[in-house]
DNA sequence: GCAAAAGTGTTAGGAGTACACCCATGC
DNA sequence: GCATGGGTGTACTCCTAACACTTTTGC
């Protein structure tokens, strides 16, 4: 069907990812730099316009791997941006996503056909970006912090098992307070979310640390008490 | 801009409202028979295309206000439904909001010009809809027994002020499940969520029972344990 | 030996749950 | 008086928060 209401006319939807990582204690996002206008030579979000014959994660997914090269991720519904003007060439909705890497297990692809750079940016060195995308992280970084506390969404940094002090370090960076190493441990052991798999880690000047991984088909476990 | 690429041709946004309703005792959501095509004389969610010229939600109540003479409505971002052939005429991305309102306060046009009638519907008696709005509903059920348990949203119901008892069979007819009347009312005042206006009321062959308000600027608060 | 980090236990306070009794109203 | 429903208190349990000590490791 050709729409000839102008009031319809020309819509389209953006799909676009927040993609964070925990690097050396820092929290990081991804940022693409646009080769095309508009926002051209900006710093932006992951993302861009759906396909008709795509659902909606699916054409995110070819975003992503189209202008990072990254394959596997998780996504989690984040929020809606639909202010009318949020883009300067046609009517645009952006349905926004979360996701968490290690961004020492991917190779990031710095030069696409739409893209001429990317780099991960710490949280407090992000530039203005293109379209609303400051807006979007903003609202990204609250969502994720309320995620890792009653998903599991964590163990996509740890695929093969974590000691249980290294990822309260990364609840400590994202949620940005410190949490007591007891407490803790206890709470997440008696959440059953985890489980021992009966292997080690020895880091240099330590003590060795039990390796856990978090069990399959659990989510919204309420981890912490905001 | 007008779009050549054949792939982004001919896109939409729907704006979609599950407006629920409490009325003696059972949940209900509110329906609206459709004169046009497609789904035509189908009963479906509230809401339609959204315009170039209108935010999200504005464009909802617009829709709201069109096609069942609401005015005052609270409503809530609740999901994202995106599937691409979820239209059966063009590509259209529904972004779903949840409402709750006092059937008994307002008055349901029941002959608009895109809609034959509107009715409200208890939960198990919602007939096969049109587009994908059983699975919207569905949804927005869900959302809305999380979000009574966090946020003020049952304000809407009592404008005027509340008794304990009567909220409470609100909350426990939306939770399906018996709450503690000494447990919930503690509680509630524990939170710091409501005030006694000072008033009482006296419903025929009971005990007066103090009316309590919502305060303002309340979000976030967990009311009750899932 | 010493510093750094892993691992464990105990206790007090608060929130949640379960439960029993009294009071006001209309018949 | 009696049925119905409003209003209150108490004890038990569990979770959380605060906090101290021991062990392993590399230097």
């Amino acid at each position: 069907m050709e729409i000839k209401n102008p009031k319809y006319k020309n819509q389209g939807i953006h799909v676009m990812a927040s993609i964070f990582t925990v690097d050396k204690g820092i929290v990081k996002v991804l940022l693409i730099k646009r080769k095309n206008n508009p926002f051209k030579d900006m710093w932006a979000l992951t993302g861009g316009a759906l396909y008709n014959d795509e659902d909606l994660e699916e054409g995110l997914r070819r975003e992503i791997f189209e202008k990072t090269g990254i394959k596997d991720i998780d996504l989690r519904l984040c929020d809606v941006f639909g202010k009318k003007d949020r883009s300067p060439v046609m009517r645009m909705v952006a349905i926004s996503y979360i996701g968490i890497i290690d961004s020492n297990k991917v190779k990031i692809l710095t030069d696409t056909l739409k893209t001429s750079n990317a780099e991960w940016f710490a949280l407090d060195e992000i530039p203005s970006l293109a379209y609303d995308h400051n807006e979007i992280i903003d609202k990204s970084v609250k969502y994720l912090k309320e995620k890792i506390l009653n998903t599991d969404m964590l163990k996509a940094l740890y695929p093969n098992g974590f000691t249980i002090p290294e990822i309260q370090k990364i609840y400590e960076v994202i949620l940005e307070k410190e949490l007591d190493r007891r407490n803790f441990r206890k709470k997440l052991l008696n959440l059953n979310l985890i489980y021992a798999t009966g292997e080690e880690i020895n880091f240099v000047g330590r003590k060795k640390a039990k390796l856990y991984k978090f069990k399959e088909g659990i989510e919204n476990k309420d981890i912490f008490k905001k």
